[in-house]
Formats: C-alpha cells, sequence, structure tokens
DNA sequence: GACGGAACTTACCTTGCGGTAAATTACTTA
DNA sequence: TAAGTAATTTACCGCAAGGTAAGTTCCGTC
C-alpha cells in the first residue's frame, strides 16, 4: 500500500446502490434548483464522487434528468389517478388528491419541481417527457374544474383553462411550503389545506349551491 | 467615409433612451428566463448593442438586476399599498388588489416575476432588496389573512404563514397565466379571477369537519 | 477643419460548466 | 498469486458566460 498517490478505484459501493445514491442527490439538487441553475459538480459533491461517474452512470446532464423525472412522474400520476379514479367529483376530491400527493412525496418532497421545471431546454426531449406527464395529470383534473364551473355558470374554455393552471400551481406553492416546514407530516399537512380551504372560502361571499 | 472598418462609435441615441431600452430588454429576459438562465449577450442582442454597453451603463449583471428590480418593487408596493390601504378587509379587497397589480404590470406582465426570482445570487444586494419588497408587500397582506383565519376559527400562526405564502404564489400564478395571454386586458382578466374565485368557494362546501 | 467628449465596439482575459479519453485502484476468482 | 474486471479518478478539451482595457466612430463647436 503505503501512500496510496491516486483516489481512484472501487470504492466497494455496488453499481445499483451508487445508482439509487446519485438518483436521490440529482433528484433533490434538480429540484431546489431547477435543471438550468443545477450542475453536474454539485451533484456529485452531494455523492461524495466526481463528476465523471455521473456521466458514466446516467450519460448527460439531460439524461440524468430523465433518469430523475420518469420514476417520480410515474408515481405521482398513479397517485393522482387512484385518487381520483373511483367516484366522480365531489368536494373532498381535492384534498384526497392532495393527500395522496404529499403521501407520495413524502421522504423526497423535492421531487414534485423536477415534474414542473420550467428551466429545461425547451426542445429536448425531458421537457416533451414532462409536458407528457402534466398534461396527463392535468386531463385528470380538467374534469374536476369542469364540473365547477358548469355549476358557477361560467362557460368560457378560457376559465377552464386558467382553473386547470392554477389548481397545478396551487399544489406545486403547497408543497413548496411544505418543504420550507420539513416538521409538518403529509396527514398534518392535508389538515392545514383542508383549514386554508375553509378561509378562502370564506373569502367569497358565497354564490350558489355547489356541485349540485 | 468609404467602408467604415469598424461598427464602432455612437448610434446617435441619447443616453437616457438608451439606458430604458437596455433596461426593458433586460427587465424582459430576467423576467421570463429568470436571473441565472438570463444572459447579457441575449439581452444584448434584444437591443442591437453589444454586451460591454450593458456593463458600461450598469455595471455588473447583479447591478443591472438590481436597476431592473427597483422601479418594479417600488411600482408594486406602491399600488397594493394603495389598494389595501382606505378601508378595512372587505370581501373584496383581493380582486381590487389584483386589478391593481395587474394595471400596474400591464405594458410589462413579465416583470413581476423580476421580484420573485427563486435563482438569485443568495447573499447577493439584488436577493436582499427583492426580500425586502416582498416582505413588505407580504405584511400588506398579513392584516387580510389574519382577519380571514380568525373568522374560520384557526388560531394557527404556521396557518397564517401558509395562507400568506399561498396568496402570494396564487397571484404569481394568475400573472404567468396572464403572461400567456396577452389579448386580455387588466379588466378583463380581473373579472375572470372573479369568477375563478366563485367557482373555487363553490368547491369547499361550508366549513364543516374536514377529512371525512 | 481640427478638437474634445459622448457613444459604442474589438479584442481579450478568466472562470466554470458539460463532456470525453485514458489512467488508476480495488475486488474476485481461477 | 496473477489475471481480469468492476468502480472510480485524473487530466484534458471546447465553449459560453461575466467582465475589463483599449480603441474607434460620430457629433457639436470654436
Amino acid at each position: 500500500m503505503a501512500t496510496p498517490r491516486s483516489k481512484a478505484g472501487t470504492k466497494g459501493v455496488p453499481r445499483q446502490h451508487r445508482r439509487q445514491q446519485i438518483l436521490a442527490a440529482a433528484t433533490q439538487e434538480f429540484g431546489t434548483r431547477g435543471y438550468a441553475a443545477a450542475s453536474l459538480p454539485a451533484i456529485a459533491e452531494r455523492v461524495g464522487v466526481t463528476k465523471t461517474l455521473l456521466h458514466q452512470y446516467f450519460g448527460t446532464k439531460e439524461d440524468l434528468y430523465l433518469a430523475c423525472l420518469v420514476p417520480v412522474g410515474d408515481r405521482l400520476l398513479d397517485t393522482v389517478r387512484t385518487a381520483m379514479g373511483r367516484n366522480g367529483t365531489t368536494a373532498h376530491t381535492p384534498l384526497r388528491v392532495l393527500e395522496s400527493i404529499f403521501t407520495a412525496l413524502e421522504g423526497q418532497r423535492e421531487a414534485w419541481f423536477v415534474l414542473y421545471d420550467t428551466s429545461l431546454p425547451a426542445d429536448g426531449a425531458a421537457a416533451r417527457r414532462a409536458a407528457e406527464y402534466w398534461s396527463a395529470i392535468d386531463d385528470l383534473a380538467a374534469g374536476g374544474t369542469a364540473d365547477l364551473l358548469r355549476a358557477t355558470g361560467s362557460a368560457d374554455p378560457l376559465d377552464a383553462d386558467a382553473l386547470r393552471y392554477v389548481w397545478r400551481d396551487l399544489v406545486a406553492t403547497l408543497v413548496r411550503w411544505w418543504v420550507k416546514h420539513p416538521d409538518e407530516s403529509p396527514e398534518a399537512m392535508t389538515r392545514r389545506c383542508a383549514r386554508l380551504f375553509a378561509a378562502a372560502a370564506a373569502l367569497t361571499p358565497a354564490p350558489a349551491d355547489p356541485l349540485g
């Protein structure tokens, strides 16, 4: 042995394990900083490894991003689908969806923002894939919001678009607040959302009968 | 004359005019791309000028950002203050605030996002200044949200914090949607928000027992 | 019609990033 | 114990960004 001059060589970390480490670190970095501001050196440092290794495991920066995106997207899409799935839209549907999202995200809350990154190279495969995910999720929400608008007598298609947009960003906002309050459990967070919804409802002078 | 070898020299644009041009272009670029992703060369190209000129007019990249931030922040803070100022919080206060924001932003809608840029160097003067602005605006909103929560019987201070957070991001979301629909006038946008609020209120039934 | 300042560019430096080729070390097994 | 392979680093390239120093052109004016 005697003074190993180089730090190269295996560190005894099996491939699959390392893969997971990298994915976790990258998801966190991408989720907090955003694709553009995130740097491979920073991710590598989190893992305690060299930038080069990331390339060898995942290829290009965008490839790595995709590798983070896919599992998160699948998990969230699935969660929302089952949360909305069974019975039609009721008043508790939004809360049920939120709770399912919080639960699915627990342990890696920043992952949400990997799905909705605005700083992606617009022409790349990552952006396309992300767009697929949130358009799929939006479609699920579309039913609910349409019902909602019909109930209050608005037929404007732009209203529907705006409402979907707002709902999506509202979820993002709640998750972002949640990230800043790590002690909050998914259940506690859901209850908090319920209270906030109630407060918000009090804000608007009650119109007509909700949802038939 | 005969073949001017260099394109240097004055283009006959007076200093103040040029200043405004640069500020407008920079605000747009920073607002759409965000501080990190925005590049000085890109801004310079918008103006039809060289990167160097930007430095000569405004100094460093962060300095330029600050020069964009300050007028926007002042204008918005002022607008919100007067919109909330007179009578206490009523049911129409949020809409009045929104309308004032839309009006103040008309002509440069992306400017909003200069105020709420998350990709700023965290330790810099720009971030500090931006934080001052939105904490000042948040303080204005604090009164309203507190009333709201008290009305629904929540005393949790974290609820108040979350509500402020959500409200701020809601505004950002609406502005973002608005940016994507350039034909929408401030007034039309305000009316649309009123309809959306009504729909959202319909969603939450009377402040009954949350979570079934 | 030469002079001086205002407006602008050319040319350059440095840094940090994404990305690749070629070592270097450790683990396994025959 | 030596070969072979898996895991990792060193050393490098190219590029684009932020930033600076030194010009170059234009314009009014005496």
